[in-house]
DNA sequence: TATAATTTTCAGAAATTTCTGAAAATTAAT
DNA sequence: ATTAATTTTCAGAAATTTCTGAAAATTATA
């Protein structure tokens, strides 16, 4: 009963894709009422905004905790929490990407380490050259995109915006170091 | 019937992590029989493989072919359809990833634009400001993705390999530009 | 053309996920 | 310690997704 006009769309949208982005359609409602309003909502203005039963409210609001894209924020005077983001767009975006490599590949990671480490397999097996070549593809997506957290916001911009420039530059430096061979300065790049 | 016992546990894992991947259990496990087993097959062998019917077989199929992660191998004197996959192991990763960003974020995208389209829109408004954060993100991160598609695998490969070791790139590359405006200062290449 | 082989479709069944709402649990105030 | 406010839980209901299997459609062969 009350969602305001303006977000009618946008709450709608985040509902349609929330299961693809790894939560339901209620919780990609509660998330865009979260990031689109400005102010902390509690969750009966949340159950009465999307006009939803209050233990369903609780439960989105859990699931939203655990991928900590949401934090409560405590209102001098008034028993009830509040609710907002757990920090801006950029930091939202990365967090959602990090959770969903901890739920998306991280157990299928394990599951590869643990049947490569089988004594006694055909190393030489066509499924076990698979599940080689697919570990080894994950572990080295899974360092970079660790790799690629710690860099502060502005970097990691200005990385985005590079983008396949960034082949240039490689380039570039391979010449660099070449050249650093012959004349013998060593420029090293973190392996 | 007839899956190969060291097959079990892969077939049983990409099932679970099916849903995750944006299809659903069958598709998952139909996808790594296909990946898993050296032979091409056919659709009466991946249903004996797997215990599901034929029609769900069918309709998988349908689901990986439009994901482009799996072709049809004609044998000839068989007029049965054989399934094989797509391409190697980095090749169908990226093409996931590829597949999924047209499906989880494209969409969202238009709505975006749209929405920054709409005339008489109050542009200080606070979701106003946070569908163009949102917007300008998603562009920034799909024209990257837009350029990283097109490297070779091997540069591909580099960079990743590199990670956060970019940023040590960038900041010398940025120390070489300065350079090259105020002419004659040292290069620092360790910091 | 008729027949046989194969694939696709899709209505209804089965399985799974999501949602409700009232009761239980928790937390704070008096 | 009692009462009041708020949140959580969870059994069953509702909604959604997936699956089956037989019939229809397609494609090749004789």
């Amino acid at each position: 009963m009350g969602l305001p006009v303006e977000l009618e769309s946008l709450v709608v949208h985040f509902g349609e894709m929330g299961s693809r982005w790894g939560f339901n359609r209620t919780v990609g409602q509660m998330f865009a009422v979260i990031v689109f309003i400005e102010e902390p909502l509690n969750a009966d203005q949340i159950a009465n905004m999307l006009s939803i039963s209050r233990g369903n409210v609780s439960m989105g609001l859990k699931e939203l905790q655990s991928w900590q894209l949401i934090r409560v924020h405590n209102v001098p005077g008034d028993r009830k929490d509040y609710f907002k983001p757990a920090g801006s767009i950029w930091e939202l975006a990365l967090q959602v990407l990090s959770e969903r490599r901890k739920r998306e590949v991280e157990p299928t990671l394990t599951l590869l380490r643990t049947q490569l480490m089988q004594e006694g397999r055909d190393h030489k097996a066509f499924s076990h050259e698979r599940v080689t070549e697919i570990h080894d593809l994950i572990e080295l997506f899974n360092t970079w995109f660790n790799d690629i957290q710690k860099l502060k916001p502005d970097s990691l911009q200005t990385l985005l915006k590079l983008g396949a420039g960034v082949g240039k530059v490689l380039d570039f430096k391979d010449k660099l170091i070449s050249k650093d061979k012959k004349v013998s300065k060593t420029i090293k790049p973190e392996d």
